[in-house]
DNA sequence: CCCATGTCAGGGCCACTGACATAG
DNA sequence: CCTATGTCAGTGACCCTGACATGG
């Protein structure tokens, strides 16, 4: 009555492997992603910063990190890239020293819509193989395991 | 007619961005599996290695690097580790003296054993949203986005 | 006094490349 | 002459930690 009664415990011949299969899939995504990016001189942490500013306006670095998921650490060097390249401006906060104000710039913004564009049509790439409702299916899985596992990591 | 006219061109919320729920995941994931072949001093290409030789027996570097995914360069690291331990040996082949053969000890396939329990269990953790029927599902979908991207990378 | 913020320095892991000696 | 094999050195992304100065 543990859990395994109905199926042999055949050892898993490793290209079945969820955890293995998991691991390849995203990194051929990762890769592809991190190409086209690259196509548009940008990486995904441009992305991500651009998309959280253009979401919920003006933030400070420690801010853009905790939307993001981005280290404070690593932040640092995105938002100068973001800001050599015109995309973003970075202005101490009068109100809290401390801080900077990161603000999305007009150029930002049509940045911004063409790596929307361009993601979008990485998403199509990537799921390519799966009709609208299995792709439909699979991001609910995916939203589900997230939320399982972000979620009180199991101590 | 292009292929986006019953939905918005909604610039997706970066929440459930695919290739990032992808990532996210396959994170969670490998470090379930990670911190789980840890704690039996065994790290996943250890794991992955040893299957293969079960699988096909004795085996060169080389067949090892091909079957397993893993570089030629990384194998020697791998190989070295797993024969400290006594899980494998290396001798040279006397039918082509360039090879090494690689071939499981009795206390290897023990290991192995340990590995596989432990592995399958993790398997559980993983998946553990999600029903038994959703879980074929969702590495049925893995299997055809991994086939997919695996052959022919769109050049 | 404790906490938050921005910054830097660095570690560890991993996919990946390049070079090289030896051998087929 | 070209290719395969085992090995080593090293790069570049990322994830992550730790420390530190400044300021709330």
């Amino acid at each position: 009555m543990t859990d395994t009664m109905d199926e042999q415990d055949t050892p898993a011949p490793l290209r079945v492997l969820p955890s293995r299969m998991l691991s390849l899939v995203a990194m051929h995504s990762d890769r592809l992603v991190s190409d086209g990016l690259a196509g548009a001189d940008a990486r995904k942490w441009h992305y991500a910063a651009l998309v959280a500013l253009r979401e919920s306006g003006p933030a400070s670095q420690a801010g853009l990190s905790r939307r993001t998921g981005i280290y404070r650490s690593d932040l640092v060097a995105v938002i100068n890239e973001l800001s050599e390249r015109g995309f973003v401006e970075r202005a101490p906060d009068p109100a809290d020293r401390r801080r900077n104000v990161i603000t999305i710039t007009a150029q930002g913004r049509r940045q911004l819509d063409r790596l929307d564009e361009l993601i979008s049509s990485l998403q199509d790439d990537l799921l390519a193989p799966l009709t609208r409702p299995e792709r439909e299916e699979f991001t609910g899985f995916l939203t589900r395991l997230l939320a399982h596992h972000t979620r009180r990591e199991p101590s």
